[in-house]
DNA sequence: AGCATAGTTGACTGATCGGTCAAATTAAGT
DNA sequence: ACTTAATTTGACCGATCAGTCAACTATGCT
């Protein structure tokens, strides 16, 4: 290297999370992320050899933004049930953060850009699916811790629990986006979630007709 | 009208409605669906004042054609609790179809536009919210006839309830799109909306460590 | 036959798209 | 000071974008 290293990329990566999460892949131009980032077209193509190489770096660095957290809620040494009262927080917190940021609940760019480009770009399909499967690989150990605990009856289908429970959140989180609303990730998500694993505390005093 | 109708119009909103569901709205434009259906684009123009009013009217051609659907589903008639079985066999079934015919899983239309377009395109996001509303009523009048049958606790928040069934599904639905993959619709889907009730049979005979 | 009107045609527009490139600039190593 | 290579600049490209329009055609009505 002969020359120090300049911002000019990470510059580029942090306007196109902006203004994608806010819009979308297909609303959002080279150019718009240009001009935003101040940072002159044929810089752009310095980084990266197409729109679609800075999507992926988008997806990569949201994913280095989130694993600390999520290696912090599903810490093994907290109960496994709490780790999910956590994920159900973050997930509030992070769209509140959003909401007040950008002035809409921006929902989740994995799921967001997998429905919008997964039909047509096997590349950032490839992405998201690891994300999705290590995302349910933290709720299947957390499951298993239950079942250790005795928690969760030893025979429950560890995957099956944890890719409903994967669908739920993301579904909560997909829907604030679309209503563009907090109200149902704070008030909802979390008792969902122990619905699903059967751990409600709510369903245990039923007062029925 | 001094002229016989023609089909040119449901020719574009069919032929958009394929384009549009199979990739996105970003990724299909006004020429790709003139071709595909065969039709000029002046008479597109004739038809529609803008892409975003042919949207629309896919919307409305959606909602139009699932109605019919849903309300046999949350037939009256019918046990409540049988009726969100057979929610998730026509959600897994119609997934089945589009996999069938355009070869990959095309999940929800009006989750994926309005992920896609909901940040800038207010008349696309009304819309939307306005089928998703009528939808987590069709759950929450089958939940007020569980709790009228002693199925369900008096005291059940019908609301929350239905906006957590509501999150479950449209979230399953949206990752057969992104995975690709119709397996967790088949095995998973209804079991989650059982346990969310807090109705599941498999929760009932639980074998703890 | 002739008028009225719905529908069709396809060339056209200006803007914008993603992407290219050669020249200029910068700064570290020698 | 000179070399070297990373980085920046901004003009430029052909393709495509959504949308326009005036002419044309088809058909039902009187």
């Amino acid at each position: 290297m002969t020359r120090s290293p300049t911002n000019t990329r990470e510059k580029l990566i942090e306007t196109a999370k902006d203004l994608i999460w806010q819009n979308s892949y297909g609303h959002v131009s080279v150019d718009d992320i240009c001009k935003a980032a101040q940072v002159h077209k044929g810089s752009f193509y310095h980084y990266f050899p197409s729109k679609i190489d800075l999507t992926l770096a988008v997806l990569d660095s949201y994913y280095t933004y989130s694993k600390p957290f999520f290696d912090e809620i599903f810490n093994a040494d907290m109960p496994p049930k709490e780790r999910f009262g956590r994920l159900a927080k973050f997930g509030y917190e992070k769209q509140k953060e959003a909401k007040e940021k950008y002035g809409r609940v921006c929902g989740c760019p994995f799921m967001a850009l997998g429905s919008e480009m997964g039909g047509y770009e096997q590349a950032i399909s490839d992405k998201i699916n690891t994300v999705v499967k290590e995302n349910q690989k933290y709720y299947s150990g957390a499951i298993e811790d239950m079942i250790a605990l005795g928690e969760l009856p030893k025979d429950t289908d560890v995957k099956a629990k944890a890719s409903q429970i994967h669908a739920y959140v993301v579904g909560h989180i997909m829907l604030a986006r679309v209503q563009n609303s907090l109200e149902p990730l704070r008030d909802n998500l979390v008792e969902g979630i122990f619905d699903i694993l059967g751990v409600s505390e709510k369903q245990k005093h039923k007062e029925y007709a």
